[in-house]
DNA sequence: CGAACGACCTGTTCGC
DNA sequence: TGCGAACAGGTCGTTC
């Protein structure tokens, strides 16, 4: 489910409700987690994302990082308020608790310790991401959703934002990425970030059950030009909106202008 | 080595 | 209507 704008929207709204707050229990109602000790009584410090990590700064230098892959969400509502179903666990602060809810139980968390772990990805935010996806693609003969969605080359994209990205700049999920040119990596570029800003100004896309950590929805499904639209006009040139699976993943594309 | 596939889970939707 | 198959926002380990 959340892919980077999501994460994003939840990262902020977590950030002006639990910075400087102490955890002060933990209720773990899925066996499938498990989280070390000493994490009760922490002070959470900072909310940051990296990718689709939603990473929690404590008090002692240790880092809380979760995971929601599809179906996670995270709730803020009040103690005494009733646990939704597909409760997962549960982070107690002073009158509040966060919930992690997850129908599927994909959605991981760790505790990390030291400094931050390199492995050269970037974030699909960062600015002129153009230089690195160029130098990571150049060579590879591999279609460009895929290389999109790769979270070891850039963080972030989903499949819902690659199909919206590759819209807009106009280009074909399979085409290979050792065929494009500078400006088709440009229009990448360019693309990539007004997807994803435009996004986190909607927050999010709420196509089923995506809602915030106050249970609303975000408004991005009313901008999606291609995603979910099998069949339909291509807004851009009227051709129909066609759906094939590439990697195992629904991938809609306009096949007459997505070259 | 890079790329494709099945597995991990549960709920919902689709086709017969 | 009923039932099984297919599918769903993501990653990871295994295989080719």
């Amino acid at each position: 489910m959340p892919e980077l704008p999501e994460v994003e929207t939840l990262c902020r709204q977590l950030r002006s409700k639990i910075v400087s707050s102490r955890i002060a229990g933990i209720s773990i109602l899925d066996s499938r987690l498990q989280l070390p000790e000493h994490v009760k009584g922490q002070q959470v410090i900072s909310v940051t994302r990296r990718g689709k990590w939603i990473v929690i700064g404590l008090d002692d230098g240790r880092r809380l990082e979760i995971h929601l892959r599809m179906t996670g969400r995270l709730l803020w509502q009040e103690k005494e308020a009733a646990l939704p179903m597909h409760c997962r666990l549960v982070f107690d602060l002073y009158s509040h608790q966060v919930v992690i809810v997850d129908p599927r139980r994909f959605a991981t968390l760790s505790l990390a310790g030291g400094g931050e772990g390199h492995d050269g990805a970037v974030d699909a935010l960062a600015s002129r991401c153009a230089e690195t996806l160029i130098a990571k693609g150049c060579k590879r003969r591999r279609p460009l959703k895929s290389f999109l969605m790769d979270q070891g080359i850039i963080r972030g994209i989903g499949n819902i934002y690659a199909c919206e990205i590759l819209y807009r700049a106009g280009l074909s999920p399979r085409r290979e990425t050792a065929g494009l040119s500078p400006d088709d990596w440009r229009n990448v570029e360019k693309a990539i970030g007004a997807v994803l800003t435009k996004a986190i100004d909607c927050r999010g896309t709420s196509i089923s059950d995506w809602r915030d950590l106050f249970g609303n929805k975000g408004e991005y499904q009313k901008e999606l030009l291609v995603y979910g639209r099998e069949g339909q006009k291509c807004h851009r040139c009227g051709e129909l909106v066609h759906r094939e699976r590439l990697l195992g993943r629904g991938t809609w594309f306009c096949p007459g202008c997505q070259m």
